[in-house]
DNA sequence: GCCATATAGTTAGGCGGCTAATTAATTATA
DNA sequence: TATAATTAATTAGCCGCCTAACTATATGGC
């Protein structure tokens, strides 16, 4: 994320235009105002989560488990999906598991792995955030119109499909 | 930051729309685009900067010490700056003085307080640094129209202001 | 001049990331 | 069948972020 506050200005901008023949002042600027503001937007979010005792980490594993049929995964499964290392997914869950969010239950097929239901008290949490979280993402989103929001997003994934350029 | 990697898809969105009704698929769908890319982005930059030795904490401290006519500043100010908080901003420092990229100078006035240089080494590696990603950062915003580039960023601007709806 | 308050920086402790190493169980193969 | 390779999860140790508590110094009434 970046978390720099401080933008640099047009006078920075041609001092280090100066130094750096090669830079280019709007391409910075635009790229760093795009990284701030998604940025500003997810902390938005998290703090929205904070709100009702939960963490973006611990939240996905619990939207995860209800995605299931059977409310059940395993952990590497949800490591996978929620973009996190195995040995991360460890302390999420036991965090979990703590709260009594999620339990555990042995795998008869293979000893080495075990898997993680959402109780009924995961539940509940999910039944108390996501009835305030789904109104908020609409009334946001609803300040722009659906055709320019898709403008938006065929422009990001193009920017997203040229991040390659860092490698 | 959005680690999530396995977005909703339309049988999920279905699922979870159907236990909460104010739930918009659309709506979420490109929230989570949104957040997502905006990682993906700030991950390409974290790699090219790995490369070089660095993280983006260190980077933006070295940069806001160039930005600066003497190539100096205060802790605090820098914690600011860079949208740390100070004990961060300790420790991000304490690396850079172990590696020479900065050095500390003591105030004569204010025995609290202390000064960072920026040193020729931390000045070396900037221009190590900066002439390798100015570049890239051209070459990927100019995949889009500057006139669509300002149109993006004013699309997110407007999202930015309305992500008061999760205060 | 003295005490209360404010300020600069650090330290301690927690959290959520990571990688690498470890343990245990399963699967493949010589 | 014994052993090698693979896989699942955990642990250990690092990092960068946070807040809260602490130390040291400055400042502003009384």
């Amino acid at each position: 994320m970046l978390q720099l506050k401080d933008l640099p200005d047009a006078k920075v901008l041609r001092k280090f235009a100066e130094r750096y023949e090669d830079m280019d002042s709007r391409s910075v600027t635009h790229f760093l105002n795009i990284l701030r503001i998604g940025t500003e937007l997810a902390e938005s979010l998290d703090r929205f989560l904070a709100k009702h005792g939960l963490l973006q980490g611990r939240w996905w594993v619990l939207i995860l488990l209800m995605r299931e049929d059977d409310l059940t995964s395993t952990p590497s499964e949800l490591a996978e999906k929620a973009g996190v290392s195995r040995a991360t997914m460890s302390g999420l869950i036991n965090g979990l598991l703590r709260d009594g969010l999620v339990a555990r239950q042995e795998d008869n097929e293979d000893r080495r792995s075990y898997s993680i239901r959402l109780t009924a008290a995961g539940q509940d949490k999910l039944d108390e955030v996501m009835p305030d979280y789904y109104p908020r993402v609409k009334k946001m989103m609803n300040a722009i119109p659906v055709q320019q929001r898709e403008d938006l997003l065929k422009q990001l994934i193009l920017l997203k499909e040229q991040s390659k350029v860092f490698d």
